[in-house]
Formats: C-alpha cells, sequence, structure tokens
RNA sequence: GGCCACGUGGCGGAGUGGUGACGCAGCGGACUGCAAAUCCGUUUACCCCGGUUCGAGUCCGGGCGUGGCCUCCA
C-alpha cells in the first residue's frame, strides 16, 4: 500500500518514502502545559494519532519512532503561575495530568500503551525543561558556525545567515520586513531575527549558561528535542497550521544550520484551523471549548474524536454542537454491529478500502465512508460466514482510526444526556413500568386505543417506547 | 497593508477534467395493530464573472465571502 502525504514543504501530495523503513520517525508539537486543552489543541493530537497508527499498520508497530513533546517552559506558562500564585512546576505537572486524561478519553494511543518496558521507546513525550542542555548545545553551536549572536544576554538567530530561510512558510525576507508591524527590540540586528536564549529575571525560571541564567526561546526546544530522540534528519513533523510561521520556519532554520546544512523534517504536515459556531475560537469572545467540559458535559471521548475524524485534517472545522450530535448518532449505526462479540477473532486485518483511504492522505472522511459501504455489504440477508468476516473487518478497521472500543454505546442515551444534564429528567420509573404493563396488557386484547392513550401519556412524560419482539423497551426521548 | 488557505445539495462532508462518494434530514417501501428502532430504495449540488477544452465543482485569470499567519492566543 502506498502512502500518500501532503507535504506543506513542496505545496503537493507526495509518496511517502521514509528514510529508513525500519524506523520511521515522527515528530509532532505538543501543548504548552498552562491551562485545559481546547478541542483546537486536540485536533492535531488525534489527527498524528491516527497517522501513528496507520504508520504502525503500514511498516510495523515495532517500526515507529513518535515523539510528541509537552511545553514546560513559556512566558505564558511564568505569567499563569504569578497570576495563581503557585509554583510553576505545581502548574506544568497539573496540566500535563490534565491533559493526559482529556486525550486518554480521545481514544489517543500514550506512551504506555505502545512500548514496552525495557525496549527501545516508541512513543516518547520529551519535556523542554529536560532538553536544556541539549539547546544550550545546539545554541553555542550556532553562535560557533556564525548563524547567531549573543546581544544584551540574549542570543538571537540572524536570519540572513541562511539563504533559504522561509522556504517552509514561502515568504521571503522583504515580504515579511514590508509587512511587519511590531516595533523591533533594539538589540537585533534584524527585525526578523529570533530568540534562541533569554535573561530570566531572579523571580522567572532560569538555567545557568554561557550566556548568564536565562532561558530558552520558544522555537529551540522543538529542534533540540526532535534531534535528540528521532536524530539530525527525520520523516515526518507534524502541527497546525498557525505554527507553520514562525515556529516551524525558525524549527528548520535551526537545525538546518545547527546540522552543517542536513535537512531537517522531510515531510510537513499541518492540521486546519477550527472555528466554533461559526465564529473564531478566542478568548475575547468566550467561546472557548475544552475538552474537560465537553467531557463533562456527557460527550464520550469517541463522539468527539469521531467528529473530528469526519472532517479531512487539512480542513477547516466549523466545530458545532449540531455536528457532535450527528456524529453520535452516525456511531451507533457501527456500535449496532461491534457491540456484540462472541466469536474469537481470526484475523486483525482493517478492510482494505479503509487502509487505501486513510493512505491516501490521511483521508479520514473517505475512510468513514467506506465503513458504511462495509456494512452494506453484510448488513442484511448474507450468510452468518459473510456477516461474521465483515463486522470482523468493521471492528478492526474502527481500531485502525482509534475508535475500537464502542461496547454498550448508546446514542439516545448520550443524546438524552446533553439535552436534560447527567441527571437526566426526574422519571418515576415504578410508574412507567406500571404503564408499560398496563399498555401491554390492552395490547393482549387488542385495545389500541387504550394502548396508544397511554404510549402518548408516556410521550408527554418525555419517554419514548419500542417494542421488541422481547417484549417493551423505554428510554428518555430526545 | 503583505503572504497563505478555504467556499460542494436543506445540513455535514469526500472527490477534483468525461459513469450524481458517503452520512443526517426529506420522500417512497418492508417490518409493525399503528408507531419507534432497523432494513431497502430515492429527490436535491459544486460562491460570482470571464477564459482554456470536444467536455470544467475539477485547470487559468479576475471578483466577492470566510478564515489563518505576519503580533500573546492553536
Amino acid at each position: 500500500m502506498t502512502l500518500k502525504l501532503y507535504n506543506t514543504l513542496t505545496r503537493k501530495k507526495e509518496v511517502f518514502e521514509p528514510q529508513d523503513a525500519s524506523n520511521v520517525r515522527m515528530y509532532v508539537c505538543g501543548p504548552t502545559v498552562y491551562d485545559y486543552a481546547h478541542i483546537g489543541n486536540a485536533r492535531p493530537v488525534i489527527v498524528f494519532d491516527v497517522l501513528f497508527r496507520l504508520l504502525r499498520h503500514l511498516y510495523g508497530e515495532d517500526h515507529v519512532t513518535y515523539a510528541r513533546n509537552i511545553t514546560d517552559v513559556d512566558d505564558k506558562i511564568i505569567a499563569r503561575a504569578a497570576d495563581e500564585d503557585r509554583a510553576i512546576s505545581d502548574l506544568t505537572e497539573e496540566t500535563t495530568r490534565q491533559f493526559h486524561d482529556d486525550i486518554r478519553a480521545l481514544g489517543v494511543l500514550m506512551p504506555e500503551d505502545v512500548n514496552t518496558p525495557g525496549a527501545t521507546p516508541s512513543f516518547i513525550e520529551p519535556k523542554a525543561t529536560e532538553h536544556i542542555p541539549q539547546m544550550i548545545a545546539m545554541i553555542e553551536c550556532l553562535i560557533a558556525s556564525g548563524h547567531a549572536y549573543e546581544a544584551e544576554g540574549h542570543v538571537l538567530f540572524d536570519v540572513t545567515s541562511k539563504d533559504d530561510y522561509g522556504k517552509l512558510a514561502r515568504r521571503s525576507l522583504d515580504e515579511m520586513e514590508a509587512g511587519a508591524r511590531v516595533e523591533v527590540a533594539p538589540y537585533k540586528k534584524g527585525q526578523m531575527d529570533f530568540v534562541l536564549w533569554k535573561p530570566s529575571l531572579a523571580k522567572q525560571p532560569g538555567w545557568e549558561s554561557p550566556w548568564g541564567r536565562g532561558r530558552p526561546g520558544w522555537h529551540i526546544e522543538c529542534s533540540a528535542m526532535s534531534e535528540a530522540h528521532l536524530g539530525e534528519s527525520f520523516d515526518i513533523h507534524g502541527g497546525g497550521i498557525d505554527l507553520l510561521f514562525p515556529h516551524h520556519e525558525n524549527e528548520v532554520a535551526q537545525s538546518e544550520c545547527a546540522h552543517g546544512g542536513k535537512p531537517f523534517a522531510r515531510y510537513w504536515l499541518h492540521n486546519g484551523f477550527l472555528q466554533v459556531e461559526g465564529e473564531k475560537m478566542s478568548k475575547s469572545l468566550g467561546n472557548f471549548v475544552t475538552v474537560r467540559e465537553l467531557l463533562d458535559k456527557g460527550w464520550p471521548g469517541e463522539v468527539i474524536r469521531f467528529a473530528m475524524l469526519k472532517t479531512h485534517y487539512r480542513q477547516p472545522i466549523n466545530w458545532t454542537q449540531k455536528g457532535l450530535m450527528d456524529a453520535a448518532l452516525e456511531l451507533q449505526t457501527f456500535a449496532n454491529w461491534t457491540s456484540d462479540e462472541d466469536d474469537e477473532p481470526t484475523s486483525d486485518e482493517p478492510a482494505s478500502s479503509i487502509v487505501a483511504a486513510l493512505s491516501d492522505d490521511l483521508n479520514t472522511p473517505l475512510a468513514v465512508a467506506e465503513l458504511h459501504k462495509l456494512v452494506k455489504t453484510f448488513s442484511p440477508g448474507h450468510s452468518d460466514e459473510v456477516k461474521q468476516k465483515g463486522i470482523e473487518q468493521l471492528r478492526n478497521s474502527l481500531r485502525l482510526i482509534g475508535l475500537g472500543e464502542l461496547d454498550g454505546y448508546d446514542a439516545n442515551k448520550i443524546a438524552s444526556t446533553i439535552t436534560y444534564g447527567r441527571d437526566g429528567p426526574q422519571i418515576d420509573e415504578a410508574r412507567v413500568g406500571q404503564l408499560i404493563a398496563e399498555r401491554t396488557a390492552a395490547r393482549k386484547t387488542k385495545d389500541f386505543k387504550k394502548s396508544d392513550e397511554i404510549r402518548d401519556q408516556l410521550a408527554e412524560m418525555g419517554i419514548a417506547l419500542k417494542d421488541g419482539p422481547d417484549g417493551t423497551t423505554w428510554e428518555v426521548a430526545r
């Protein structure tokens, strides 16, 4: 199966050819830990989790290395900790824990899920604060090679020292300088030069360095951590499109200059942006949707994940309540088939149509369409053998996109929880049971007038009935 | 202001030079006492204006709209 990926570097869909098929390496920019992850933060985590799963499927579980960092030193963190009058490590550790809880609920693979104790880990979650020496070493190397300079306690990268600076974001220095709107710090040689290291006040977190006590600039951590865990040159670098400039451009500049011009990441993947109910998600509009809020409200992680994957990763998403509900109902179609398992699986192979869809630049919406088509191949009137094989393929295919845990899934219950809250409406279950018994009795004597009256009465109480072969069941109407 | 994306049926959302993806909703049918659920079938589309082509949602140019980056925010 050929994997094709859209490479931001070339702005084309390309056939993916790893440097070393026995060790495919991917780096993704992770969160800055100072607050709950919002739905926009969750997107790259989910998208690249699917890619990680696909790579493991295509190249073998032992032949993929994935690094997704935690940024735990940053001015936003410093400011938040100061606001809340708490220790920085306290804030970053708690936020990291919350982040892990959230994404685990979204069905995202965690290092402990894939790493074997004692073996080389295939999933690393490096922290910036644990790589300060590597950052300092890289900065020293950049100074020594004439790409960086020290000024007033800062170390800055000289963008004019790299001929092809701007190649990833496709901007020229002239354009950027013409379009710049900010005042330039007086110690900068060029207005686009960016900080590699900056001095820290006594109160701020800092590390001793050749340039005094200070802390790293924003971009250097990813260059240092990817080098430490994936090497100077690796296959895939992922992140949100918003990071393209300046963050990723500057990573390229730092790494390639520190590595004697050796190419940095070979394939750059960027996920699209997200809006909420048609508006930009912003603090000023007060429409930030955190993963935690959605989970607390009663949206299962699988629904959030599925809603995300229904849109191609490069497209913008308009995140809406209706979209979530649609996703919840659609997921029921698959859960209907996968929930009851009795037979031992004979294979863990997903359907080739789903692998093919994912292999075409991670086309998850097409993969979902293929899942529906797969269900149609076995749903009604087929032999048990065909059905069994189909269900197995469906289950394996869902697992490939991280939706393998649908046992007990109940869209109606979800809808009811969302509508009425976790405690639900006040329902007198004994009374409901009594009415249903009365109705059943009426139906037995073919007194359908009375039977329908009772059903109407229950409907007014917010109860919907289902008459099945094994009797009548009820649920909260939505 | 500069640079970059995106704009598909009532809604969501793939595709991207030549047979109407797929899902929801709607409509018709099966099932059901009637419904619900489930299953089967099915109507509706490519922002606007030019151009290229035998043929354009699909390529090119212009316009409009939305969004992103350039500046802390993903």
